[in-house]
DNA sequence: ATAAACCTGAGTAAAATAGTCAAGTATCAT
DNA sequence: ATGATACTTGACTATTTTACTCAGGTTTAT
């Protein structure tokens, strides 16, 4: 059960930018070199935030990306989702009608899966961007 | 974010096992046929059950294997642990003194990847197989 | 004009996953 | 005794996923 790097950066990345993000849009380069993050992976990663309207880009030298929203309305499952990092926990989802694996009746640990992702949701559900720079504002080392 | 078929085998072979677990040991060629799962890889799989202890093998003809404690005593998080389904949600860990990335300050999001991991654990230390069969048992489709 | 920065799609090496295969050994029913 | 059942172990491998890199653009402020 892991997070993938995707996800993880996007997260970072957006935490950076909703830190420096004034008037003036942030280069994906200041981010590049703040989080460690390749130039050319980030640039993948913002293409789907902007396509998700989680950020906004401004094209030419100066330019850069602006969040779309206020901090504290994205939500990290909006940037999850955004960047196709999914909670997945069974394969038995689709069949809906019938149970799992072609029986009859629902596997012995189904239920439990579908428990274990609400959990994890509800948990991504509830932190926002705010949040996690406030957060970190406080308890900065 | 999403765990494996070794996790999920595990715990529903776990499962089969304490549903039909009376005097008489569970063979894994009736849990195969039960659960769809391949033989090969279930033997690898309670190989490293009987390591860690949570089941027992009885060999020979009208062998197979019993659990080595009651159902309430085994949580999800011992199975995860033998089968080495870890939840990992970030890479910087190790590096106490420091902060991650070589840096002086932990990253922006670390507080949020630990409070995560915790969520997932609770609910796996909560968890126990009884909880999954008796669960079963009543909302049977 | 030109350099900074965004934009796009293809390609790819390495790691992880999900198994299979082969060759045993132990035990019980008969 | 012996054959069948079932556990035991370790090596091997195909597939998939991940985590990028690379190569070429386009846009726009100065």
């Amino acid at each position: 059960m892991k997070l993938t790097s995707k996800g993880r950066y996007a997260v970072m990345a957006l935490a950076d930018l909703a830190r420096f993000d004034n008037i003036n849009p942030v280069s994906l380069r200041d981010i590049s070199l703040r989080q460690g993050i390749s130039l050319d992976y980030l640039e993948q990663i913002f293409s789907k935030l902007r396509k998700k309207e989680i950020v906004q880009s401004v094209r030419g030298i100066q330019g850069g990306y602006i969040l779309n929203k206020k901090a504290k309305e994205i939500k990290l499952n909006n940037i999850f989702d955004a960047v196709d990092e999914k909670v997945k926990t069974v394969k038995c989802k689709k069949e809906s009608k019938k149970g799992c694996n072609g029986k009859l009746t629902k596997c012995l640990t189904h239920n439990l899966w579908d428990e274990l992702e609400n959990h994890i949701n509800n948990f991504f559900n509830e932190k926002s961007l705010e949040d996690l720079v406030k957060d970190n504002s406080e308890k900065r080392i």
